[in-house]
DNA sequence: AAGTGGTCTAGACCACTCT
DNA sequence: GAGTGGTCTAGACCACTTT
């Protein structure tokens, strides 16, 4: 890492920042090494402080390098990583429909997690919930679209008096009532057919196929505190999203 | 926006951007509107150029502004926006199975798309594809994980003889083989009963539930080349995806 | 030509981490 | 205490856009 000739009408920390790129991709610098210190870089290329912390700062968004101060610039990889990313910008409309439909027909219960149903859910035993079964209908409250069972952790256990009225996600109505914010959701998708109680509610022939989305909700501390799923009668429901090239940086 | 009296620890271009953002959002600069060019910033807060572009530096990866050369910096939102995203780092993890696993027993056909599979497909009437049937099975060639139906751009048929020796997607084949980089895929998954003739060799009952997930794969014209069609049997494969809450910037 | 943001220098002090 | 990155100043020149 001493020669820098590429990119002549280019800035010099943009210069500055693919000599040193090419020189982590070379394995020079391997993952886990520290880069010279910013005077060091200083004196080596004998550019000022500025330009050798804007081109520091670029790699650093390229997701190549980590700063951290009294320790210094730690490489985390040896290539700009390539990411496909999928956006949504809030709770409803990762439940694309829950803007437009409602819960009826709810059945409360206050649970307490056993081994089984913790097992279930990924939780943990002896944790309270109440236990929400509803279904989802539309706006026109033709056949429902899904049937939900949701444990929420019981110290929200509130939400209950608000639910009625609540059209969307019943995690955005948590968010909404309690301050909490939701960080991180864990979905799974499958297909099952659908059991005979169920079909009933959804007015669909037992067994015929559904599809089953199983969502947990975390908070600040990465504990999940509401556990969803819901069975969609197959031919009523999809989930589409669409993922984007996200350039390094 | 002229008094600042927030995080009096916090480094004076902190101060500045969240003075900035508070009269944002209080409508002093409404969306589309230009801020005060950096000189004045400076002179009206008495802090040098560098802590006041530090600071839009900041307002800009929150995305509240945007800022051009030539013509200054404009406001572009209100608020920080709140994203939950979905982040993948190639094409294979996102058919979460596909790297341990192969196409089998391949059937290559040529097809022109007429009205109907142009509808289907999404797809235009008239353009040509090579179209390949198979089946993905695991390592030790068990049952099948899916059924697989791909319509590849034609420009793309000579991936036909690499197919047997890759594992994986075929997204990541055309992209190796073409240099054609893949920028956008969108996904739909649904549930359907599974008919006859794919039962049979996925060997499960015809009509049993099956996960249908239907992706396009789009390069950097944006226009899709790829569409893939799987059916999976309902208990041999869910899909699963963690969303994270990203901060904005 | 005037005004904007982009790049760059030389120098300073500070907060943090490690030994 | 030595070394790291983080913050900050004062001043300069340049590239771009609009008038």
């Amino acid at each position: 890492m001493d020669k820098i000739n590429l990119g002549l009408g280019a800035p010099r920390y943009q210069q500055l920042a693919q000599a040193i790129a090419d020189s982590i991709a070379r394995g020079e610098y391997p993952v886990g090494s520290l880069l010279p210190g910013e005077e060091d870089l200083c004196r080596q290329f004998n550019f000022s402080r500025f330009t050798v912390r804007e081109a520091l700062r670029h790699l650093q968004e390229t997701g190549l390098v980590t700063r951290r101060q009294g320790i210094g610039t730690t490489v985390i990889a040896s290539t700009p990583t390539r990411k496909f990313g999928h956006m949504i910008e809030s709770i409803d409309q990762l439940q694309q429909y829950a803007s437009e439909t409602r819960l009826i027909d709810h059945v409360f219960e206050d649970v307490v997690a056993d081994e089984e149903l913790a097992a279930e859910l990924g939780s943990t035993p002896g944790m309270k919930f109440l236990r929400i079964t509803a279904l989802r209908v539309g706006a026109d409250e033709s056949k429902p679209v899904a049937w939900t069972r949701i444990h929420l952790a019981a110290i929200y256990a509130g939400v209950r008096s608000s639910l009625a009225e609540h059209s969307g996600a019943i995690g955005s109505l948590v968010e909404k009532l309690y301050d909490q914010k939701i960080t991180a959701i864990r979905q799974t998708v499958s297909a099952a057919a659908i059991d005979e109680a169920i079909a009933d509610m959804l007015d669909v022939a037992p067994g015929s196929p559904g599809l089953r989305i199983d969502r947990t909700y975390a908070g600040h501390d990465g504990i999940p505190f509401e556990f969803a799923t819901s069975i969609h009668p197959g031919p009523r429901f999809s989930l589409s999203m669409q993922l984007d090239w996200m350039s390094p940086g």
